[in-house]
DNA sequence: ATTACTTTGTGCCATTTGCCACAAAGTATG
DNA sequence: CATACTTTGTGGCAAATGGCACAAAGTAAT
């Protein structure tokens, strides 16, 4: 059905991404038309999932050939809203805010970081790259100003809640979360967790038993 | 029951580190006993389904009372294989690699980043942190030498898989990749992804209704 | 000691997620 | 145009996951 008269499970949400990275990579091959089985081998998916996933949103393929890239790469991108500019704040200007500012990952995918702000008062009026280091009491009208949507958290776990409460005030709605924390917030924020340690300690837990 | 006749299914291993991070706070807040009541209303989540984790492990709790901090937090490390040093490389000491090794948070949870490697001859020699960066042959004795069982890739997506192949080739076990692809595998080696990129395409599907 | 609470560990059920397998629809080839 | 392939979209089942709810076991207070 094209009305979501079905909620879209948010498993299948976070998978949409993968496949425009896929979709991208292939056009950047010169491919026009991609099976599920293709699909599926790139991304070590079954070619069923993708199909399933693929069906909350509309019936993009054709039998017996397949799906065109370009216009998968397109339809997935407009239903995740990659075909716009999103702009996004930075919090925390450390050395991992220095890093997040200095990737050039969020430039190339559309993603804008346009303001930073820090609660140090040493580092506010700073330089970092093309920013002036702003305080938070600026937050509130930068927010507005510059149409962000996103806050990008990355301060010590213990001002860590304390920022994100200030970011949901002043209306941000999703947040990329670098601190080592728990996040709480209202049910209609988004949260994304960024933690390579979480991620390290899990993995030790299968490479013990290799020993 | 204390033998695992059971498989542990992966999400519960992934929820461990967070049980873990939240204990650590309430050590460092001299609390000895928390609830799961407690805990879940700490890491927003249901306490049935932090006791119906942790009851994969063992019986750590006590009827009326709750779970000694202290000592939880030692059994979960424990499992997680948190008791001991894990010592990583790192491949690609580009702007993100660099931003890896001084990232301190590793270290202070007992994981150390012990060599650098790049594929590209312009870097090797270079002195990075307190590493002189390798060239890509020198992985094989290094590995053995040194006892790195995790590899860290940070090179541009294109090179991936062929750093990755290599790091399999010399019996590394567990692979933190941030490079933006799919990495192939064969199934005893562990993977960890760490895409921000990919976390924000997910957040804007539920940006954008909203606006 | 009795009564009123608190909290764990877990059996069991509801929900979610994954994927098989097949009809329908297209392609390719002679 | 017929026959043999290929591939999608999806109904429906199987497996995984989440969490309710309760007995058992502890605490607290009188």
């Amino acid at each position: 059905m094209s009305t979501d008269s079905v909620e879209v499970p948010e498993v299948v949400v976070l998978r949409l991404p993968l496949y425009v990275r896929a979709l991208s990579q292939l056009v950047s091959e010169s491919i026009d038309v991609v099976s599920s089985q293709q699909l599926g081998s790139l991304l070590q998916m079954t070619p069923a999932q993708i199909r399933k996933d693929l069906s909350y949103f509309g019936r993009f393929g054709k039998q017996g050939r397949g799906y065109d890239v370009r216009f998968l790469l397109h339809e997935l991108q407009e239903i995740l809203g990659l075909d716009r500019e999103w702009r996004a704040c930075l919090v925390g200007v450390g050395r991992l805010g220095r890093a997040i500012i200095n990737y050039p990952g969020f430039y190339r995918e559309n993603f804008r970081i346009v303001a930073a702000f820090d609660g140090d008062r040493a580092q506010v009026g700073n330089t970092i790259g093309e920013f002036n280091v702003q305080p938070m009491t600026e937050l509130s009208d930068t927010v507005i100003d510059k149409k962000i949507s996103i806050g990008i958290v990355a301060v010590p776990a213990q001002q860590a809640q304390n920022v994100i409460d200030v970011l949901i005030e002043n209306d941000i709605k999703g947040i990329l979360n670098y601190a080592p924390v728990a996040a709480k917030v209202p049910m209609n924020i988004v949260v994304r967790n960024i933690d390579p340690v979480l991620s390290l300690q899990s993995m030790t837990f299968y490479l013990r038993e290799l020993e």
